[in-house]
DNA sequence: GGCGTGACTATGG
DNA sequence: ACCATAGCCACGC
């Protein structure tokens, strides 16, 4: 991954966590395959984790793992400040874990269309809006 | 370059 | 449903 790319990945999941609806929440996996990097959804952890999501309006407390699980709860406070926004949007939260996860779950692919494609000669990776 | 460390996941018991 | 494991990959040392 060249440091264009990755500023390019940083950038594309940074979009796709805005598109976040308020009451809907999404996965690191999800983002990682929507921007066309599937088995990066550690990076994208890594991403919200430095995002300081408190000065940057990136609602990164509406991404959690994939099961629902509020893995990054951590970075928001010890007093329970990430439940706190989800429950204030109306999401159900109980020990950690979003309740009616697969209503709750927002699929970035439902909603934009990215061609998420890898140029056979280059290698390059292209992430363009339809 | 090796090695440990994660806001991760899919899978199998 | 819970736990362990193996795969994953950028980063910092």
């Amino acid at each position: 991954m060249t440091k264009e790319e990755r500023v390019a990945f940083e950038a594309a999941v940074y979009d796709i966590v805005k598109m976040i609806p308020p009451g809907r929440a999404t996965s690191y996996a999800a983002i990682a395959k929507a921007v066309g990097y599937p088995k990066h959804s550690r990076m994208v952890g890594r991403i919200m984790a430095d995002c300081n999501s408190a000065v940057s309006s990136i609602p990164a407390h509406r991404v959690v793992n994939s099961q629902g699980v509020l893995s990054g709860k951590a970075a928001f406070g010890s007093s329970g400040e990430m439940q706190a926004l989800l429950i204030s949007e109306g999401i159900i939260v109980k020990n950690n874990r979003i309740g009616a996860w697969n209503k709750v779950f927002w699929n970035p692919m439902d909603e934009i269309r990215l061609s998420a494609s890898e140029d056979p000669i280059s290698g390059k990776h292209t992430l363009s809006r339809q």
